[in-house]
DNA sequence: ATAGCCAGTCAAAGCGCTTTGGCTGCGCCC
DNA sequence: GGGCGCAGCCAAAGCGCTTTGACTGGCTAT
């Protein structure tokens, strides 16, 4: 069934259907009524591709999404994706995601473009100094970026959650109970939520009048094993932390089973607080949760940079900001700190 | 750019122009080699929906996710996406994912189609029912099922793991090591993975003369959480299990935690297999593995499932099946039955 | 009464591609 | 030499929608 054989059994002109169903004002109540229900009841629907040829939009959102280190799509992006994909099915739009090797996101974005396969794109994971901005000025193609760069912020869209602050509150949480000795262990920090964090960190402790030692502070993939085998090195040291900084449950759940092996209780022995992007499949959840954890909602984020992204879209509207704020929650994984053997 | 400006611009035809560049045989050669070169120069790339308009076919793979229980999108998702992205890049595919709250996904397929969205869909997370496979056999859309249903094998194509024969290698392993009380923390078992490792547990329980203890195997979702409470409760029991099997590497986590908390030491007090999917993320890998696992990556599934998918579409071929073998793999959570207090 | 206006409708012109169905001119055969 | 076949090219007709510009007939304003 397509739009001719429906006007032709409506006995009215193709305009004046596609009107009626597009909601212009051009049409008579009546009529409209009339052609919705025949439309409905013929089951009716417009074929998507002729009418991005007519209209030029595309009706699309894109996420370039780079197969990063290891081959791996961070497990984050399917929660964001959850949030996002639940906007674009209110407000009526697809999700083409293309999965890309690392460094080929540019030409891409590119293509993307230039096909008019896409009316904007989410930027997921930028970096400190990222290429990618620039370039999708240059498109004019609408943007919001999950996260923020080094440029000005008010230079583009972005959703982004205040982790140099989340980092500051927690790590003041450790240094009033007496810690001193805090190690980090944090994804890559050219991506800028690690360089916030650490910033975050590194600024609670100067503010104590306690110097952050490099040498327990790392920077890595935010995955299980990174967590253990770092956590395990800290804690045979000589001089071992007393409370850790994880920046996702998942390294922090690394870090847990590091302290299991090798007997060391968490929040007596050890204190630990993660970051938690309430991942839905871990746990989280309790009165008393098992970890101390800030918490903010990826999925959340997805929401709303979905949300911004479409307005943005289809108001032109200049660029905006949104900053969320982490919660700080206190689980059973931190306590006062212990007597070091330096102390 | 478009195709009648760079015809003009090569003073040839939009015919030929476009006949050249995809590679129709009705061009000379010479032509051909101009109008390539030409086009590349220019930077022209077709509008991909007027291609899409004139042609009918979409390039585009959709991906139903429906919003299960708990507003969670499954994370093995993430992990097949990777995969199966990988190959529509390769093979010029677009990948359309439709977050859909759970029981709206038929109509969704309903539209894609009658939209001429898609050129086909995997389905994924299958039913032993389900109701899919007819309707998308009904609509005439082409389609491979991530996992199997109940409906005669060769009536569709599918890409599914031995889940039964994995389940029950385990079990036996668990067995010959002289466990009897066994436990299982499933998955749901009205999704036919499911369904299936558990007839695999038990039919080698069974042949081993042993009777399955209802009280000791759930089905519920996969997440830390569940793995975790399920575990504590199952310890707590006046009986409790010597073996555990998981369906999931994350309630494995979970169970893992429990067996810590109550001071259960993995592969002495309680063994545990766990079903690893390897998802990139979770700890999985060293010479002898903390998790005796059952391994498939769901990764490449995923690029099987987009593999096949595409040959269907564009070889019209009938249905074809792929069943795949996981992989048992020693760790250090299992070893021989502890002498419990009713043996 | 005549001009002017507006609501409601329509025919037709795109959107940028693919594909059908010719149209040439050359070489070949009988 | 006339006819045939074929390689190589082209004009034009879609694909199914949106949108422009024009046309009605009934009303109001003068």
């Amino acid at each position: 069934m397509n739009l001719k054989e429906l006007s032709d059994k409506l006995g009215l002109s193709q305009t004046t259907v596609s009107r009626a169903l597009n909601g212009y004002p051009e049409v008579s109540e009546e009529t409209r009524k009339r052609v919705q229900a025949f439309a409905r009841e013929m089951n009716y629907q417009p074929n998507s591709n002729a009418r991005r040829l007519a209209t030029g939009k595309s009706n699309t959102i894109g996420h370039v999404v780079p197969l990063s280190h290891h081959d791996m799509i961070n497990p984050h992006f399917s929660d964001f994706i959850a949030g996002a994909g639940e906007i674009y099915n209110q407000r009526g739009y697809d999700m083409l995601i293309s999965v890309v090797n690392a460094g080929a996101e540019k030409s891409v974005y590119e293509t993307l473009h230039r096909n008019r396969r896409v009316d904007g794109v989410i930027v997921h994971g930028p970096r400190v100094e990222d290429e990618r901005l620039d370039l999708l000025r240059k498109l004019k193609l609408p943007f919001v970026v999950h996260g923020r760069s080094n440029d000005p912020e008010d230079s583009y869209s972005w959703v982004d959650v205040n982790n140099r602050r989340a980092f500051h509150t927690a790590a003041k949480y450790l240094l009033d109970a007496g810690h001193r000795r805090i190690a980090l262990i944090n994804g890559w920090e050219y991506m800028t939520f690690a360089a916030k964090r650490r910033e975050g960190l590194e600024t609670a402790m100067r503010e104590h009048g306690v110097e952050p030692d490099p040498q327990i502070m790392i920077s890595s993939e935010m995955i299980e094993p990174v967590g253990h085998d770092e956590m395990k090195r800290f804690l045979e040291l000589d001089n071992p932390p007393t409370a850790v900084l994880c920046s996702s449950v998942l390294n922090a759940m690394g870090a847990m089973r590091a302290m299991h092996e090798l007997g060391c209780r968490p929040g007596e022995d050890v204190s630990l607080i993660a970051y938690d992007d309430c991942l839905s499949f871990l746990p989280t959840t309790g009165e008393r949760p098992a970890i101390t954890a800030l918490r903010s909602s990826i999925r959340l984020a997805g929401k709303h940079c979905a949300e911004m992204l479409i307005d943005l879209i289809e108001k032109e509207t200049g660029p905006r900001n949104l900053l969320l704020e982490a919660e700080f929650v206190v689980g059973a994984s931190t306590g006062p700190a212990q007597q070091t053997a330096t102390a």
